[in-house]
Parts: structure tokens; C-alpha cells; sequence
DNA sequence: GGTTGACTTTACCGAACGGTCAACTATTAT
DNA sequence: ATAATAGTTGACCGTTCGGTAAAGTCAACC
């Protein structure tokens, strides 16, 4: 565990809280240095420019929520449809909680930057892009056991229902996050019930 | 119609233009003006910011999809459910639009805008949330006939599947811009008929 | 003990940022 | 005709932007 690992790591951190509560436009690479205390020389020789410190910051990102959120909602202890409750359970009480230290319904750090950066930087762009096919495969896989548990119908098509799905949850947190209110993942997210064809009991 | 009154507009529309195809942050008074041909100071004599600005070409932009695409896409020559068809097809070809025209799909110009600004400028934030409910209000409005033609179900709570509709119109966006392909949108619109619970045929 | 290479420090670059200002020219109303 | 008003011009403000370069520090290895 070298020096430089742990400046290098403190970059990508004090970046990515700075990008996920504000933007990247509005977090210069100076705010980021002067929160990590770090020069700026060092930044530039750990990362070639701030678009490449991102597209890790974005891999860290993936990485964290796929370990916090993601793997424990959909952990296999439950059948898929109480697996889904708990997964808005959890993504509600992630809002509440960033409300409740920021001030701000700060939504999905992928979707804030795919929207801002997708027509700016290419890199940035097809990144998201690669996120979003990780998030996508948890959400076929969820499906796929639906679809045994007889929780769907059997000729659903689950690659399909798990884009669906994930854009339905970007939506809600655009608009829970355009409000301002965590309630609004409360209230909307589980409509997805309906989206990914869970039968009624 | 004074002549400020055409300088003042020529601001706003390239203000439009350009922050949608980019970003708020990525486009500078200076440019907008140099694109409007408009002196810095004739800038600063029309709107006392940038945000100002923001806000009103926001209003422009709700006006502009109302009047082309959400009024024309729901007038009341059609079943409700067909109007929603409709809708999805003029989404669609908007979208593939901009891809021709700026070689990127450029989704919701609110969406793009409340998540790269909801948390730097509550002006910003609070006009798009404006604008969500006007849109909003167009849901309820086809929703309510939906229900009298009883395309759905008579218990239904409209004011919430409004909600849930706009919420997964911006993530089908989001993901569409994303991905940069419009045909994303063609693809995963549909859905949004399970979300509304229009009765299967 | 000297060399190498990773890491740090500091000063610096030109360009752009949002915004201000005072002087100037049209237009309009009295 | 003149005074007030609306609109325009271009120079200017301090600050920050992303990025560069060169010198210096330090530990590991031969």
C-alpha cells in the first residue's frame, strides 16, 4: 500500500462526493485538490485530465452501489418480489438520508452525469453506458427468478422488463431529485411492480 | 414589437439551442451572445443573470413541447389509448430528429437541465418543478378520459399515474441520451401502458 | 553511495468565466 | 425641440478554469 495509492484514492474520493452533490462543471479540479489535500501537480500525475479521473470516479460509483444497494436488496434470502420491496425500501432510505446530510435529494450519480456529460464527453458518455449494462444485468437476473418463482408470466422478456425497469428508476429519482423530496421514491418506485409484470396476488 | 423585444429573443433562443445540445455549464454568456450577435452588455441590460435567463428560456422550452408535441399528440380526436400511441411515435421522432441534427439524442431539455442544476440553483430547480406539474397536468387531463372510456380501471388514482407516466417518460429519455439511441424510446415508451393500467385488449 | 523512478511542490500558462460600467446612439413622449 | 428612456457598445473587473513544467524530496534497489 504505497503513499501514492492512498493520495491517489483520496482524489477519487473527495471527487466524487464533490461531482454527486453539485456537478462536474461546478467542481474544478482545484476544489478537488484543495478537499483532498493534494496539489495540483500531484492530481496530474496520478490522472491525465479530469475527464479521466471521472470515468474511475464513475467505476467507483458502479462498484458502490452494486455492493450497498444493489446485492443486498436482490440478495436471494427472499423471493424476488419481496426483493424488489426491499430494494425501494433501500433506495428511499438512501434519498432520505442524503436529504437529510446534503440538503439536496441528490438522485443516481450516473444518471446526474450521463445527462449533463453525454453530449460533452464521449468517454464519460459510453462509460454511464457500461454502468448501466452492469445495473441492467442484477436487474435480469432478479427477473429470470421471477420468472421460475412463477412470479412473472413465462414468456416474459426479461432483458426487455430489466431496461424497463432501470429506466423507470432513473425517472423517479430525476423527478424525486427535480422535487427535492425522497418521498417521491417512496410513493412511485413500487408502480414497478406493474412495469416488470409481477402477477397480482 | 420593439426592436429589444427581437434582441431579447434572439438571446433566448440561443441560449435554448445551446444549452440544450451541451449544458447549462458548458455554455457562456459570452457565447450565447456571440450566437445571438448580441453585445455582452446588451446581455446584461435584458437579464440580470445567467440563471434569469435559464429560468425564462425554461418557460419557452415547456411552452414549445406543449404546443408541438404534447397538445397535438393528445387532442381528443382519438381513444385515449391511441393518443398515448401517438405520443410515443412523436417522442420517437423528435428524438431521432435531434440525433440527425446534432449526432445526439438529447432527451428531455428539463430533465437534462433539473438534474445538472437542482442542486447549485433552487431558481432553477423550482421552475422546473413548475413545468413538471404543467406537464403533469396533461396526464391527468387524457388519464381522466381514459378512465371515462374506461380504458382504465374506474378506481384509478389518475393524479398518481400521471406522476408515474412523466417519471418514466424522463428515464426512458435519460436512458435514451445515454445510450445514444433514439431508438430506445420506441422501444421502451410502450410500456408505459402497464404503468397506466390501460386494459388489455 | 549513487542511481532510478515514484511522488510532491510551486509557480505559471492562456483562456474563459459571470458580471459591471460608463459612454454612446436611437427611439419615443411631451 | 427636447428631455427622458430604451437599447447598444466595448473595455474592463477579479477569479477561476483545465492543464503544464521544472525543480525538489524520498525510498528502494544495485
Amino acid at each position: 500500500m504505497s503513499k501514492g495509492y492512498e493520495t491517489r484514492q483520496r482524489l477519487l474520493d473527495s471527487a466524487q462526493e464533490l461531482m454527486y452533490s453539485r456537478s462536474y462543471s461546478d467542481v474544478g479540479v482545484q476544489e478537488i485538490c484543495k478537499d483532498a489535500k493534494v496539489q495540483k501537480g500531484s492530481f496530474y500525475h496520478f490522472f491525465p485530465s479530469k475527464s479521466a479521473l471521472t470515468v474511475e470516479v464513475l467505476e467507483q460509483l458502479k462498484m458502490q452501489m452494486i455492493e450497498r444497494i444493489l446485492l443486498p436488496a436482490f440478495a436471494k434470502d427472499l423471493t424476488p418480489v419481496k426483493r424488489f420491496e426491499r430494494f425501494i425500501e433501500y433506495a428511499y432510505q438512501y434519498q432520505v438520508q442524503l436529504k437529510a446530510e446534503y440538503g439536496y435529494v441528490l438522485g443516481c450519480p450516473m444518471g446526474n452525469i450521463a445527462l449533463e456529460m453525454s453530449t460533452q464527453d464521449e468517454d464519460i458518455r459510453k462509460k454511464v453506458e457500461i454502468l448501466f449494462e452492469s445495473i441492467f444485468l442484477v436487474f435480469v437476473d432478479v427477473l429470470d427468478d421471477a420468472k421460475l418463482a412463477g412470479e412473472i408470466d413465462s414468456d416474459a422478456d426479461t432483458t426487455e422488463l430489466a431496461q424497463v425497469a432501470l429506466a423507470y428508476g432513473e425517472g423517479v429519482l430525476l423527478v424525486a431529485k427535480t422535487k427535492n423530496d425522497p418521498e417521491i421514491v417512496k410513493r412511485l418506485l413500487p408502480h414497478i411492480a406493474k412495469l416488470v409484470g409481477f402477477k397480482q396476488k
